[in-house]
RNA sequence: GGGCCGGUAGCUCAGGUGGUUAGAGCGUACGCCUGAUAAGCGUAAGGUCGGAGGUUCGAGUCCUCCUCGGCCCA
């Protein structure tokens, strides 16, 4: 460039129109976001927000409760995140989306670390006043809950964050209380015994979310039962069983011994004793008891029995405890019973039977008649009258001790001197610990409350199950009484129903998003058992029963009820002590005749009831039941959606959600789970404090959720990429709208065609943007959103009209030509258009955006749906209403299917043109795009009315000097021109005189 | 160990019922513009569709096995 243009150019630049605004392409989120916060709450933006949808149609997101304990981590942020762009979207729709968050307050992850301060002080939890502790559990959630909603607020998220949901809310425990006696009433709990995860260390039941699994080493034995009887085969009888446990400490409460009925066993001789075990398995024991016992033989080596038994040779056989000659318990036969649990994977194929400590035990135990013993107590120790190993005995110790099981501990140590341990060593298996105290955990029998799940729920059968009254005629339970038939009505009425096959249909019935969702939980509520829902500890909802110490039931009296309720009401889950017992029982009844359960519900009832104390209760007007979406991980197929589907459909007979959306998990850079140890997490406190929250929210709205997914510095970076070139976009349409005036507006009909387009493309959006929304598919919504902005707007019509834009305006025409008018009213529409559109996803700029253009206006979040007939009219529109109720909107500007495939032809010539430009580019024969001048084909082929198309409208769309049509040409040819380029538009035109002159249309502009 | 889910360019994602040389945006490289300028435009390079078998005329798409990863359970 000679100096001369230089300065030529220089002298129109004041003549041109540049984009004009304060919206700085630099974001400063970090510093920006709290102010608008700030603002937001000042203004109440959710009251108004509320206010604003008054009446409309609602959409109700239910908030799962997270657990308060700790900070926000990346799964909080997402999920959260989530569920804000719904609320956002839903209310962009025109309805009414209130969101009250919530959190989970009981539970004994807080107890136990209000329990280790108390340790640090060496004090003894029991030793405390129940109520003082439980006061300070309260204290430890409130200080949780506070913190963790000042860091979910920094996220953007909308919500009613001044009343928010809490389970430990005396209302909230009041009403769980009420929906436990719901399930008393209709007869639907049970006291059982049943083995259970229990920790000796925690003295309490453990629920599964409450163990995990680590490898230990712990003894394995094989001991051998002498067969006493044998109806089948009684050469058997003074053989010995062989049994093989990884869990010494059973044996002194075996009671049976298990075998596969298809499995065949062999008799092995060693030394004058004969063997029974599973043929398959009999190497492996030899290996064992050769390297135990005597360093050589073994009993495989002996002479075998060339007869093969059968596992149903064993029926009826029975054997002898090791110990029988203690007497009592110990001198009972021992029956073998067919299991079909019993493998010959590992062990002997014959499996030892302690129906105290194991599901299958007491499954298979109890079908033929054989009842628990309670052998062990809460702290992991025989109980005082134990024959062996109990009271009396100075050995005895905790039975997770390693030095209990140890081969030369007291049950090795016994079993060796009865002669029949016949193998004792070390193995390495995977083992339940406490997740508290990583501390082993056992299973064990101990009394406690059960939800059945295949009990049946009819009116009929119930009423009978949970009265079984003598002298009551059919008629009479038939037709229950209007107090029962009342509670009962919503209940299933089809014969057989139960809890179980309830939730079946409740989930049938539910929109699972993703669909996959729904086996998922099929398959668990099917496979599930009973809902075990005590939990002996201090800080929790209690289970408030009665139980009448003669007959076993627990009292259903609806005015008890009713006084159990108020009680907890009023102060809390105090309102159910021992003290108060005769209150409450009321005169009917002598509290001398009932039992308090002291026992506490499992937090999986507690959080499965805030459908009703959140969504029912009314406390929250805006909220109503059933639930339009439950929005969780994915965990809680077993979690919270099953326990709240659970409890509704047990209370309501239907499930308290219309749909559930699930998201996985997030993995670091790699895939791989984040964890403290590995050093490979992400916080996003930190992450909101460096980048800001809006670019959080658009990589959780970038990622296919629905999927487990990644985030790491590499992805962040590409998600800053993202934000920054749809902040450009904004920032373009700002400087380009300056001064735009509602005068300017052009209709649609006066429109060129490339204007007509573009409405055409952004109608296009529209519609999968809406569609986007019904599927909760935000990865599409957002990346259809950046496609546009990037392939429609900044490459395509902002490049074409950056001509228009700056110089076909001037002097001789203020507001610039028709054609100029023309695009500012399109860029006015997208820009309202845009900014909604983006508003759920980036709440902060969004804001920020539309301030810089409303500085007096509302907030953008008040704002709905595009209205493209309001945008498009002439007459500046108030109150934009909603034009539709989610469906595609703006029909009107979709073009004709000839017109618009006439312009995508016309584009794809464009990108043909910009590629035969690009080898003259490397030549240096042209550098702009301005100085070529292009010849395409006239062909007809290319679309059905490529003649239509003037070579004038074609060199603009190119941005090229020239186009010719040419007969001779298939793809484009480009050369240089010949013309002079105008000093002020800057492109090359005959009638341009020389470089630096003014072409006609800039002339006529300066006119 | 069992059940379920997933592995497509450097990154984030598209790829109805199997069918021409597997796509997009971003990023990268190179170039243009210097009147959206720590911006805008263009061109290009980048994938044995986790691996191996199999069905088929033909598989990223169907089947089997393996592998890696995740959730749930034991």
């Amino acid at each position: 460039m000679t100096d001369q243009s230089a300065s030529a150019a220089a002298d129109y630049k004041d003549t041109v129109f540049l984009p004009q605004t304060d919206f700085p392409m630099k974001a400063g989120l970090a510093q920006k976001e709290p102010a608008i916060l700030a603002r937001w709450q000042e203004q109440d933006l959710y009251r108004q927000l509320r206010d604003a949808r008054r009446g409309r149609p609602k959409f109700i997101l239910h908030d799962g409760p997270p657990y308060a304990n700790g900070d926000m981590h990346i799964g909080h942020a997402l999920n959260h995140i989530l569920k804000d762009m719904v609320c956002r979207t839903q209310s962009l729709l025109g309805k009414d989306a209130p969101y009250v968050p919530g959190w989970d307050c009981h539970g004994l992850p807080i107890e136990w670390k209000v329990e280790e301060q108390y340790r640090k002080k060496k004090l003894n939890k029991d030793e405390v006043d129940p109520v003082a502790f439980r006061a300070e559990c309260r204290a430890y959630a409130q200080h949780w809950v506070d913190t963790q909603r000042e860091q979910l607020k920094r996220l953007g998220i909308n919500g009613d964050w001044d009343n928010p949901y809490l389970t430990m809310d005396f209302a909230a425990e009041a009403t769980i209380v009420q929906e436990l006696m719901k399930f008393a009433e209709s007869g639907q709990l049970y006291r059982g015994a049943k083995p259970v995860m229990w920790s000796p260390v925690e003295k309490t039941a453990l629920a599964e979310a409450e163990v995990e699994y680590a490898d230990v080493t712990s003894t394995q034995i094989d001991v051998a039962f002498e067969i006493v009887d044998a109806p089948n085969a009684p050469e058997l009888v003074g053989a010995y069983a062989v049994i093989w446990t990884t869990t010494p400490w059973t044996i002194p409460v075996n009671q049976a011994l298990a075998y596969g009925p298809e499995f065949e066993y062999v008799l092995v001789h060693y030394g004058d004793r004969r063997y029974l075990v599973a043929e398959d398995l009999c190497y492996a024991l030899s290996l064992r008891t050769g390297a135990s016992e005597n360093g050589t033989g073994a009993p495989a080596s002996g002479e075998r029995n060339v007869k093969l038994y059968r596992g149903t040779d064993l029926a009826g056989a029975t054997a002898r405890h090791p110990m029988h000659e203690l007497g009592g318990f110990f001198a009972r036969p021992r029956p073998f019973l067919p299991g079909d649990f019993v493998t010959t994977d590992a062990g002997t194929g014959l499996v030892h039977m302690a129906p105290d400590h194991g599901e299958d035990d007491f499954d298979l135990c109890k079908a033929h008649g054989l009842e628990p013993v309670f052998a062990v107590e809460g702290d992991g120790r025989y109980r005082d009258d134990w024959a062996w190993l109990g009271g009396a005995d100075e050995r005895r110790m905790s039975v997770i001790n390693p030095k209990f099981n140890a081969p030369d501990g007291p049950i090795c140590e016994d079993l060796r001197a009865a002669g029949a341990l016949l193998s004792a060593g070390a193995f390495q298996h995977s083992y339940p610990h406490s997740w508290r105290s990583k501390a082993r955990v056992i299973f064990r029998c101990t009394p406690q409350w059960f939800i059945p799940m295949d009990e049946s729920l009819s009116p009929r059968e119930r009423e009978g199950a949970a009265q079984p009254r003598k002298g009551e005629s059919d008629a009479d339970a038939s037709s229950p009484s209007p107090r029962a038939a009342a509670q009962l009505a919503p209940l299933p009425q089809g014969e057989g129903m139960t809890l179980r096959s309830t939730a079946l249909q409740a989930i049938s019935d539910t929109r699972w998003v993703p669909a996959k969702g729904e086996n998922r939980i099929r398959s668990m509520v099917e496979g599930r058992p009973d809902w075990v829902i005590s939990r002996q500890r201090a800080w929790g909802v209690p289970i408030t029963l009665f139980v009448n110490r003669k007959t076993g039931q627990y009292l259903k009296d609806a005015s008890v009820n009713a006084r159990i309720v108020a009680a907890i009401r009023e102060r809390g889950v105090d309102g159910w002590n021992e003290a108060d017992a005769p209150a409450l029982l009321g005169p009917d009844y002598d509290p001398a005749d009932y039992e308090r359960v002291t026992d506490i519900l499992d937090v999986w009832f507690d959080s499965g009831c805030t459908h009703a104390f959140v969504l029912e209760s009314g406390k929250w007007p805006d909220l109503q039941s059933p639930a339009d979406l439950y929005l969780e991980g994915s965990d809680q197929h077993r979690g919270w959606f099953q326990s709240s589907l659970l409890q509704s459909c047990g209370t309501r007979g239907r499930a308290p959600y219309k749909a559930v959306l699930t998201h996985g998990f997030t993995m670091d850079a790699k895939g791989m789970k984040m964890s403290k140890s590995l050093g490979n997490t992400i916080d996003p406190l930190t992450l909101i404090k460096d980048s800001g929250a809006d670019i959080l929210r658009l990589w959780a709205l970038s990622v296919d959720f629905t999927e487990d997914h990644r985030i790491g510095k590499e992805i962040l970076a590409g998600v800053s990429d993202q934000y920054r070139k749809l902040r450009n976009t904004f920032r373009y349409l700002l400087g380009a709208l300056a001064g735009f005036e509602d005068s300017e507006k052009v209709a649609v009909e006066d429109m060129p065609e490339l204007e007509r387009y573009v409405l055409h493309l952004l109608a296009d959006m529209d519609a999968k943007l809406a569609r986007a929304v019904q599927d909760f598919d935000y990865n599409t919504y957002v990346r259809t959103l950046a496609d546009f902005a990037n392939n429609d707007l900044s490459a395509f019509f902002f490049d074409i009209r950056k001509d228009c834009l700056y110089c076909d305006i001037g002097p001789a025409a203020p507001q610039g030509t028709m054609k100029r008018r023309a695009y500012r009213t399109v860029l006015n529409v997208l820009f309202e258009a845009l900014v909604r559109y983006a508003a759920p996803v980036l709440v902060f700029t969004a804001e920020e955006v539309w301030c810089t253009r409303y500085p007096q206006a509302g907030s953008v979040h008040l704002l709905e749906w595009p209205d493209f007939d309001a945008l498009l009219s002439s007459v500046p529109c108030e109150g934009r209403g909603p034009s539709s109720d989610g469906q595609e909107m703006g029909p009107r500007l979709r073009g004709e299917p000839e017109f618009v495939a006439k312009w995508d032809a016309l584009r794809s010539q464009r990108s043909q043109v910009s590629e035969a430009i690009e080898p003259l580019r490397r030549e240096k024969i042209v550098r702009s795009s301005l100085e070529a001048e292009v010849t395409v084909s006239d062909l007809e082929s290319i679309t059905q009315n490529w003649n239509e198309v003037d070579t004038d409208t074609l060199a603009e769309i190119f941005i090229v000097s020239s186009v010719t049509k040419a007969k001779t040409t298939e793809t484009p040819t480009v050369t240089r021109t010949s013309h002079h380029k105008c000093g002020r538009c800057w492109r090359h035109l005959p009638e341009v005189t020389e470089d630096g002159a003014l072409c006609d249309r800039c002339s006529e502009m300066l006119a």
